[in-house]
DNA sequence: ACCTGAACACCGTTCAAGT
DNA sequence: ACCTGAACACCGTTCAAGT
């Protein structure tokens, strides 16, 4: 028997995936809770907090699978691109919770902040490794970190909004553009 | 004296720039252009048709923004660099702009995608352009170009969501991204 | 501590009607 | 062709009250 807290957060998702944030409303989450249409209000100050709930509980989900990946393969130049891949499917299978975790919050979320903090230092250690490797070109990794990432990042959320050019064109997608700035960057092998 | 669709655009926009699509009410947007609260709906579908056309507007905007660019450059690789920083630059400047062209639209919206395509097929130009002039290296323009705009995409949305990890860090932000990226790609200079 | 039901102000959309 | 005003169903949030 899930707490009423959880089971809010369950609804939250659900609703957010078959709408996105507009499709929340805290009506139909307490409904789906079984409990009143204001419910929320005792465990949310109010839709964001329990928006943001949703956010954190993906994040944290991310970073754990992150971890998966990392402990699933050997070489880190591997691993990275593993990693980016995986980036890349969550968000092509989840694009509300994508949408999400990336929207505008228009006040602080410290709970989203610090998953978020958690999920991009495991990434930055991984593309440490592989640089050290010499899969990855030398640098600031938290810099390398961020290039890796805001190439998936970007290549996800164009591709999302159609602004792809060549969807069907064989490997243009986002994997695609991953594998590419990838081989541009090289390394020392 | 513009036009009731012009008036209600420019409402429209100034809106979405003081709080996104939220703000937009239609009953804001007809207070501010002096009609009543449904006159909008003999210009446009609904709602969302109405920040489709502000979504157009801006798009059509930076294509022109795009031109100016490559007519006040010489080179090829300088004004690949200066298109990719004049885009940040929009980006960070009108964030809920930005956040609204790439939303999530439910309909399919021609006249959007129209605007993006020839957006971007002038930006796919340019980039062709500095592969000649050995600025850039050699391969599909397209999937170049969508490796750059990815990038410089993705960068600017991490920094709006503040999960770009250095934000005071020197030029770790979109614009120096966007310069380590082009640093890398090098070209045949 | 957690929940309910009524209420308030607001919104998108529709409709009948005006010029 | 363009606009208005009333109306409908809905929503986030607040509040007094219950256990």
């Amino acid at each position: 028997m899930a707490s009423t807290r959880a089971t809010l957060v369950e609804a939250a998702t659900a609703l957010i995936d078959e709408g996105g944030p507009d499709a929340v409303t805290l009506r139909e989450v307490g409904r789906r809770a079984g409990v009143s249409h204001n419910a929320p209000y005792k465990h949310f100050n109010d839709k964001e907090a329990l928006l943001a709930a949703v956010a954190t509980r993906e994040l944290t989900s991310r970073a754990a699978a992150l971890e998966a990946t990392r402990a699933a393969h050997a070489e880190p130049g591997v691993t990275v691109r593993a990693a980016l891949h995986g980036y890349v499917g969550w968000a092509l299978e989840w694009p509300r919770r994508f949408k999400l975790v990336y929207g505008p919050w228009s006040k602080g979320t410290p709970e989203l902040d610090v998953a978020a903090t958690k999920a991009r230092a495991s990434l930055v250690g991984l593309v440490a490794e592989a640089q050290q490797a010499g899969d990855l070109p030398d640098g600031d990794p938290e810099r390398l970190t961020a290039l890796l990432l805001a190439l998936a990042h970007g290549a996800v959320d164009l591709a999302l909004a159609g602004h792809l050019a060549a969807d069907g064109k064989g490997r243009a997608g986002p994997d695609g553009l991953v594998d590419d700035l990838l081989v541009h960057l090289g390394g020392r092998r």
